[in-house]
DNA sequence: AAAGAAAGAGTATTTTTTACTCAAACTAAA
DNA sequence: TTTAGTTTGAGTAAAAAATACTCTTTCTTT
């Protein structure tokens, strides 16, 4: 990784921006994935071990600031129709890449002024996403070097206050999985309940009870037993669910409000 | 009312705009207060009868959006250390003032091209704050003409997305209002049981059984019993509280999570 | 074939919510 | 001064939800 990097396209894309974006203004998201019972978020690094941001960008001049995020998150997954949801606008005054990018551009022998306009004060609209790891194909983008998945409680050292806009985002998370869609949106298509269970006990931060928990959640019905099991396992085989395809999202917020 | 009200101040605030503030970014306040037993919210209007808008104002070009949120509502109810939270930013590529603002402006003869700035596409980020009715005193600003109490269920015409910003924020509000803080901001120093009570019934926006209302309410344990009791009510007189000074505020989160 | 381990199922207790009833206290009308 | 009307304050009983367990089943590994 390197030199090539910043090439064409990002001198391109640095030039264009003046013309094509919002000044002053750019969009964080937080994309959060479910992964071998870990909580995770895309990331782009700057090369390894190299600071990180989010997956953000800008807004068109002529673009909705959801249109906007849809189409980041687009560029990067490669996924349309995501789960996505603006949670907070941050704008402190100080609040510019200058500082920690502006050198490592100059490393790579940028000229300043091409990218002037990126170095003036921006306010972020943060928004987070919901994906299924094994659906996304991360593409990274003319900004981005690497795309990684990162454990969402050992991140890598974040630039600006992009570890601020993930608290943010995580605190929100478990705010909201007690209003669905997010468990439907994380967990792969088919899983077991203790595997639902995991992800619920990951975004709360606390246990819950195994049997309480099953119970409540199959009171719900919202799921729909498969007549697989799980295989390999390395115990009792544990039973498939899935959620139930009719009521895909909005239609029963609340019936699981997951009060342990 | 009328031409004199849009004179020095208000062209000198368009000549200075495009100086001091960020371009398109402003800041839109849903103020509440609770009075007479009704929700209300704060607008400014454009002659009586006129079109109405939220207590809005720009962001300067290096301070912090919540800054810049106190210090327009500051300006307008002349009110310090308000309750105000930030909740959306509304960016429709379509947003701007043009449509409905320009004619108003030009009826009273400000020349085309000082208001230019303020004429481009608009991100307005909201934020809603809490008051007490009879502590605040609406001071009409530059842009102001008239400052109402208007009563959420019977609104003017609203300007743009306006009546939308209302409507998010008053969702919201309903949230909110099951962790704390936002009762003992609107509701007056002293207060019955049953006059908290139609506070929440009025932002629930449903009824709620009386005497399981008072339990839970002191179950809580967040009142305080006065000596006194409320006087000249048609009947019984009703004991006063008011909010245990103590746990001013974020102290008891959730302590009184009101699922009724 | 037996041991270990997790899943599935069930029970019992406590807490919270919901739906009421009844007495007390005050005003206004008789 | 008494009485009717109305609202507050207080309490009870039943239903629902949350919590804390135990026991059985089923699978893998030894």
């Amino acid at each position: 990784m390197a030199k090539e990097f910043f090439t064409k396209p990002f001198l391109a894309f640095l030039e264009e921006g003046k013309e094509k974006y919002l000044p002053h203004l750019s969009i964080d998201c937080v994309v959060f994935a479910f992964q071998d019972g870990k909580l995770k978020v895309l990331l782009s690094q700057f090369g390894k071990n190299g600071l990180a941001v989010l997956a953000g960008g800008f807004i068109g001049k002529e673009e909705d600031i959801d249109e906007a995020a849809n189409r980041i998150l687009e560029e990067r997954t490669g996924l349309t129709d995501i789960f996505l949801q603006q949670f907070q606008a941050f704008g402190l005054a100080e609040r510019r890449f200058e500082l920690e990018i502006l050198p490592e551009l100059q490393k790579f022998g940028i000229p300043e002024d091409s990218a002037e306009w990126m170095m003036k004060r921006f306010i972020t609209i943060g928004y987070y996403a919901l994906v299924r790891a094994e659906e996304t194909n991360p593409v990274p983008g003319p900004l981005t070097q690497t795309l990684i998945w990162s454990d969402i409680d050992d991140l890598p050292i974040m630039a600006m206050d992009h570890a601020n806009i993930i608290d943010s985002a995580r605190k929100l998370l478990a705010k909201e999985i007690g209003y669905q869609p997010v468990a439907q949106r994380l967990m792969p298509k088919n899983f077991t309940i203790p595997e639902l269970q995991t992800l619920y006990e990951t975004i709360l931060g606390r246990s819950i009870d195994r049997g309480n928990f099953r119970k409540k959640v199959l009171k719900a019905s919202i799921l729909e037993k498969l007549d697989k099991q799980k295989t390999g396992g390395a115990h009792r085989a544990p039973q498939l669910y899935r959620f139930h395809p009719d009521h895909s999202d909005e239609s029963f917020h609340g019936q699981m409000k997951m009060g342990f």
